[in-house]
DNA sequence: TGAGCAAAAATTGTATACATTAATTATTGA
DNA sequence: TCAATAATTAATGTATACAATTTTTGCTCA
């Protein structure tokens, strides 16, 4: 993988619970906790609807309730955790319809997020970034076919390509909403949902059409591209799960 | 009003501060002071940038810090906070350029969300309070022209339709996400930005039309008429801006 | 045996004291 | 007089004790 873009990854390793020198860079303890149990929850530590006892969490992680507690208040309001007064913290469950819905309002928020960075421009080390991950993409499909130890390698491409997008959206509000959908399970751009051979190709492709068009500063070119990019990984994920038509949320 | 809009809107007084009956009824100190945290900001009473010390604000309503600071975090992941570490809260100030941001990101979240209603239909209780916002509408419109007064009664009108799309997307998300839109300065669907009688009663006949195709469940339709209806209101907000063009953010 | 209820335990919510960090003021030196 | 620095103040971060609520347990009674 090129140097740069695993800097622009900042490589968080999954140490679920084992106090990675990152998570102690964390200014605070609630910071720093709140990374550990993200991290834990996202590597599949708990079952949807679990139960987070604060008591527990700070036995295992040395430090008082007070730091959980914020921990937990801020996982809650990313989505990935459920609150009930009194009752406490749980693993937010997700209906499928639910992942699906995550799809449709990302496919907005994508697209949305690169039209601007057309407008607005790359910066040199954005260019940069985004160039280095195409050229990675190239270099995993010049084999012609896909190993299982290939889906880590492009899915950090992936990360990479659309992460600089927005960042170069230059709109926090948008990156924050764009997180808060891939807190959504599968949703993750590092995890590459269909990973045939042309399927990634043509994703792959997508991201060199998208880029140029950005190079270009053709906006609306720009947004139409990710919007089917987006979306095309939508229909692989609903085609894949199973034949039967997503489950929609009671009431 | 018609009985059934003004139900739906659950009518939060401005009580800056003053525990209202509303606040009382939160299950915890913590959610009901930060209910009383978000109108007093949202009206006025603290300039952005303003540094919210826990102790003064704990102080001024009769509680311990822990549910001020607990509060204060659920204020910052709402948008209307900033927060730095060992550097406390402060009321989050936004470039004119994250103003007209957010309502390009609305104009997205919206359209969807009126998409998704118009394709998974409404009920009952829904069409009524859509149809009572419309026929209020037209009634504060018969007049052929607006009061000053007539401000707050339209806004309660459109907050009630726009609500109600939201409600009828059923996707949480979706309507989160609008709610962090709305937190920004003159974003709210009460605050009618251009109130000229000839505006107005377009944007209300945009309103007609949008009920009919999600009523005909032209999904479609509804959403490109949403998109235009918002995306106008955006135009309108950056014309009033006096003349020169939205600033960009920095960097 | 099971439903209903009461007591106990466990868990979350709140208050407060202390620790740590940032901001302010005072002091020293040139 | 000003700059740099030390001392002080004030603010946030954390730990812990207590209160309120929920959940569990075990009992009673039909």
């Amino acid at each position: 993988m090129s140097a740069i873009v695993s800097d622009a990854l900042g490589e968080t390793a999954p140490d679920s619970f084992g106090e990675g020198a990152d998570a102690e860079r964390a200014p605070t303890r609630s910071l720093s906790v709140a990374d550990r149990i993200r991290a834990s929850i996202l590597s599949g530590d708990f079952e949807p609807g679990a139960r987070l006892h604060e008591v527990r969490l700070s036995e295992r992680l040395g430090v008082s309730r007070t730091p959980v507690r914020s921990a937990l208040q801020s996982l809650a309001s990313e989505g990935l955790l459920e609150y009930a007064p009194n009752r406490g913290y749980s693993v937010r469950r997700f209906l499928t319809s639910e992942i699906v819905d995550a799809y449709e309002i990302r496919t907005m928020l994508e697209s949305l997020a690169t039209r601007l960075a057309a407008e607005r421009g790359l910066t040199d080390a954005e260019r940069a970034v985004i160039e280095g991950a195409l050229a990675d993409g190239d270099a995993i499909l010049a084999k012609e076919e896909l190993e299982e130890s290939d889906r880590i390698g492009y899915g950090a491409v992936n990360f990479a390509f659309h992460d600089t997008i927005h960042a170069a959206s230059r709109c926090r509000m948008l990156g924050d909403m764009i997180r808060m959908c891939q807190s959504v399970p599968q949703s993750s751009h590092r995890n590459v949902v269909s990973f045939e051979y042309l399927e990634v190709r043509r994703r792959h492709e997508d991201h060199h059409r998208i880029y140029d068009a950005i190079l270009l500063r053709d906006a609306y070119r720009a947004e139409m591209l990710m919007r089917e990019h987006v979306a095309s990984v939508k229909t692989g994920l609903v085609r894949s799960i199973s034949g039967r038509a997503p489950t929609r949320s009671r009431r």
